[in-house]
RNA sequence: GCUCCUGUGGUGUAGACCGGUUAAGCAUACUGCCCUCUCAAGGCAGUGAUCCCGGGUUCAAAUCCCGGCGGGAGCACCA
């Protein structure tokens, strides 16, 4: 064995060379053709809504990279719609991101380029890469159905030319649009002779009644991604078809061309993200506005106690596949759950109390908040009315020794209603059963919002969010709204207000 | 229906472009042990995938080719 490895080393050397090795890559992959120093990625939310997980992951993706070759992030908001933006949803849209930490070396809208748009559809009506179709809706979608160029396309530059100036005169909304002259027989479907611009005459949440032709989607990424210097343009499996669209109209403009990748969509079970289903369960009031914690908005998922960097690291295990799939909301849970355990304080809240009356208690405590971190401790006023839960009590009997959690030992002298018990000093044991307490005359009733799956496939779940009167120290009257805290034994909970707390995850 | 995309343990992924030395790494979930005044966090170990199926190419395929099947998306004057 070892001639033989020597005869192939001097005959021929190299091959028993080490081969490179695939080393364990760490977060996305790399991106075809970036240059360190000189990427530039956007994130092009239309203002139509709130933000969701989503938005999320698109918009960490596009930083994540941006980053990744030292390159830049384009926030550019996708406003070419005045029927569907609102001017609240710009706002809340930069403040998810705020929140989620991303940082954008520029802002802008796409409306603020109305006028370079108009420049680019003359520059393709000119060039006879589209022309004005002034056929009904119907016809056009039947026509572009059966592959059947409509007579429109027939016209000369000059008759375009024409119309389109009618676009902003004479012509009412769906009189007129600009379509793209692609191929009407092309597989396909959205090549066939696509919409450029429109008259909308609604009001534009930024710019009023200025304009009133509209790019669609589809004219104003290609050519905004192109001028705003983007070199790689990320969006969801569902635009993939689009990309040969994308591609034609900056050919025909003679513009620079990005790269555009496509990611899967993220959802979770059960959790719908779309207006569509969104917004009747809001205005039904089967939940109770877009900040729901059963809800995968930002706003909810923040409310619910989520951190977001545990969702930055939950979108990056997800990883930059076009695979489509559940995403399993334990694991952005579990990644939560680890940076919220070193920043919460421990406290006991009991849900089913038992009452038991335990004699020869000291008069005061004190307990540390954190087991293992410095976060202070709270000296608990005694008495002898103490609940306990009644879970705990199930397998126990007269004459048995149990541990109240920082307290002390106990032993238990009565059972029934009302249980009876004797201090019995604070030596530690080992087999002792440790369970929480909370103190009868001082404990603070409080509610906690348990949410969980909103529907099971089309079905609402009328169960989806629990309601529990629980009594807790009342040590956390003395904490701030949106903290996060353990309940001892129980799981975490934000603190949403004095008297209601939400479940984060166990 | 047509077109496109996709298919690795319960779940999410790595590996696939450049086929072999890992019959498959990580995370999550689950189980057990350790630690612990929590059923949390932490530590350790373990269960679990013949890489959708069927052919083919090859000395050798999760990796290349062909064909099925399953899942998703698009077919708007929405993005």
């Amino acid at each position: 064995m070892e001639q033989q490895r020597k005869t192939i080393e001097s005959e021929f050397p190299g091959l028993l060379a080490e081969k490179p090795k695939k080393e364990e890559r760490e977060g996305l992959p790399p991106l075809e053709g970036a240059q360190h120093g000189s990427v530039v990625t956007r994130f092009p939310p239309e203002p139509n809504g709130y933000p969701h997980i989503g938005h999320a992951k698109a918009a960490i993706i596009d930083e994540e990279y941006a980053r990744m070759y030292d390159g830049k992030l384009v926030l550019r908001f996708d406003d070419t719609n005045p029927e569907a933006e609102r001017l609240e949803y710009y706002a809340a849209i930069k403040v998810g991101l705020d929140w989620l930490g991303i940082k954008f070396d520029r802002v802008k809208n796409t409306s603020d380029d109305i006028e370079l748009l108009y420049k680019k559809s003359v520059e393709l009506l000119g060039g006879n890469f589209a022309y004005v179709c002034t056929c009904k809706q119907e016809t056009i979608s039947a026509n572009r159905r059966e592959m059947r160029p409509c007579k429109c396309s027939l016209g000369q530059v000059e008759q375009n030319m024409e119309r389109w100036e009618k676009m902003f005169s004479k012509y009412k909304q769906g009189d007129a649009i600009v379509r793209f002259r692609g191929d009407i027989k092309s597989e396909n479907t959205v090549m066939r002779d696509p919409v450029m611009l429109r008259i909308i005459e609604t009001k534009h949440p930024l710019l009023a009644d200025k304009y009133r032709v509209w790019p669609s989607y589809d004219f104003a990424v290609a050519v905004e991604d192109s001028i705003d210097g983007v070199t790689h343009a990320f969006r969801t499996k569902e635009y993939e078809l689009r990309n040969e669209l994308y591609y034609a109209i900056l050919d025909a403009l003679k513009m620079r061309k990005p790269r555009v990748l496509e990611f899967s969509r993220l959802g979770f079970e059960g959790m719908p993200v779309s207006k569509r289903v969104l917004r009747p369960l809001i205005e039904e009031g089967k939940v109770s506005g877009y900040d729901d914690p059963r809800l995968p908005t930002l706003e909810a998922l923040k409310r619910r106690g989520i951190r977001p960097e545990a969702i930055r690291k939950f979108v990056m295990s997800l990883g930059f596949t076009k695979a489509d799939t559940m995403a399993p909301f334990e694991t952005l849970e579990s990644f939560n759950r680890k940076i919220v355990d070193s920043e919460s304080i421990r406290l006991n809240m009991i849900k089913n109390p038992a009452n038991i009356k335990v004699v020869g208690l000291p008069q005061t405590i004190t307990v540390p908040n954190h087991p293992t971190k410095e976060m202070g401790s709270r000296t608990i006023q005694l008495d002898e009315g103490v609940y306990l839960e009644q879970e705990d009590l199930q397998n126990i009997k007269v004459g048995d020794k149990i541990r109240l959690m920082g307290l002390g030992n106990v032993s238990i002298t009565g059972l029934g209603p009302q249980a009876t018990a004797r201090y019995a000093g604070d030596e530690m044991t080992s087999d002792i059963p440790k369970i929480h307490w909370v103190v009868q005359k001082t404990a603070q009733k409080i509610k906690i919002l348990v949410p969980s799956q909103l529907f099971f496939g089309e079905q609402f779940n009328e169960s989806s969010l629990e309601e529990l009167n629980v009594f807790s120290e009342p040590y956390y009257s003395e904490l701030k709204d949106g903290v996060e805290i353990q309940f001892v034994r129980f799981g975490y909970c934000r603190k949403d207000s004095l008297l209601q707390a939400i479940y984060t995850h166990r």
